[in-house]
DNA sequence: TTCCAGGGGTAGA
DNA sequence: TCTACCCATGGA
């Protein structure tokens, strides 16, 4: 990691660079689902940039701006923090982690890519760089931002995850400025669990909000430790028993889940898979749940993503 | 108006 | 384990 601090007035920026593993396609790891557009994200299609406004610690939240560089088998990530004042070496420290945690810059798909060479043309693009699909740089967010994809259309998502972090985020120098370009920052589970009923109701966020709420106030009184699940050394099933527990997470919501934690071995079956699955495969028919499971069974430890790439192929062919 | 979305909780069988 | 019914909200 390199710093290097330039000064502008009282708000500066702070860049840090960190290396990409090979092959990676920042934009296609960045834009690989929806994760990139929902705030405190934005995705900035002209310059390619990931925009995140970040939470470091109590009162001090600072912007990123994320970018790739570099050649396509010798990549780096470029990250332009703005920020007040001094910006201590342990803070850089965490953006960085974050971020490496974000686009999963740690994580082998080698295997993954191989699969992908061996399963034929559809899925040979994402052997170029991807296959790690953007996460949150905690499961807290993950968790919240997942709950809020369920039963409702993706407008409606990005509407809830903007209400929410309007109101219980904190700002950072520039959101005051330019609410378009810089959101708050994702509301901590202490503010959300403390927050009044009248401020969470203005998220709308419909019956979904005592759940939000329960998971929040059980994160922040330690009962339940999300990041544990991260690391946690259990099988898959134990680790989908876990999430289940959580008041809010069935078994798509569970599936999604997993994947952000690193575990692409189950499906999250939606009206989306529902839909892709039929038409490609079942000629427009009506499969269970199970047989419609049973399509990616090849795939292993990587059902998820062979699915999804699946899927990106398919919405490619329709445009 | 009615239906349904990137479903899930609960009760009852 | 399976089914029926209910759950806020907003777009089509």
């Amino acid at each position: 990691m390199t710093a290097r601090q330039d000064g502008h007035g009282d708000l500066r920026t702070t860049k840090i660079t960190s290396a990409a593993p090979t092959p990676f396609d920042f934009a296609g790891t960045v834009y690989s689902h929806g994760w990139a557009v929902l705030d405190p994200n934005r995705w900035d299609d002209n310059r390619l940039a990931l925009i995140r406004t970040e939470r470091l610690g109590p009162g001090r939240v600072v912007h990123l701006t994320v970018r790739g560089s570099g050649r396509a088998d010798r990549q780096r990530i470029r990250i332009d923090v703005a920020h007040d004042g001094e910006m201590r070496a342990e803070e850089r420290r965490a953006v960085r982690r974050s971020i490496r945690r974000m686009l999963r810059l740690d994580e082998d798909l080698g295997p993954f890519h191989a699969q992908c060479r061996q399963a034929g043309a559809r899925w040979e693009a994402a052997s170029h760089g991807l296959g790690r699909l953007l996460r949150s740089p905690s499961v807290f967010e993950d968790a919240v931002k997942t709950i809020c994809t369920t039963n409702v259309q993706w407008g409606g998502t990005k509407a809830m995850l903007r209400r929410l972090t309007q109101r219980l985020g904190e700002s950072g120098p520039l959101s005051g400025a330019d609410p378009v370009a810089f959101s708050n920052s994702f509301p901590t589970p202490a503010a959300i669990a403390a927050a009044d009923g009248r401020t969470l109701a203005g998220a709308r966020l419909g019956y979904r909000a005592p759940y939000i709420r329960e998971l929040a106030e059980r994160v922040t009184a330690g009962e339940l430790d999300l990041e544990e699940l991260l690391t946690r050394d259990a099988s898959t099933d134990e680790v989908r028993r876990a999430l289940l527990d959580i008041k809010g997470v069935g078994p798509y919501a569970a599936a999604t889940m997993l994947m952000l934690l690193g575990r692409y071995d189950h499906l999250a079956v939606d009206s989306v898979y529902r839909t892709f699955v039929s038409r490609r495969y079942f000629e427009g028919g009506q499969p269970s749940d199970r047989e419609a499971e049973q399509v990616y069974a090849e795939w292993g430890r990587w059902k998820y993503l062979g699915y999804w790439f699946d899927l990106w192929q398919g919405l490619d062919e329709e445009v």
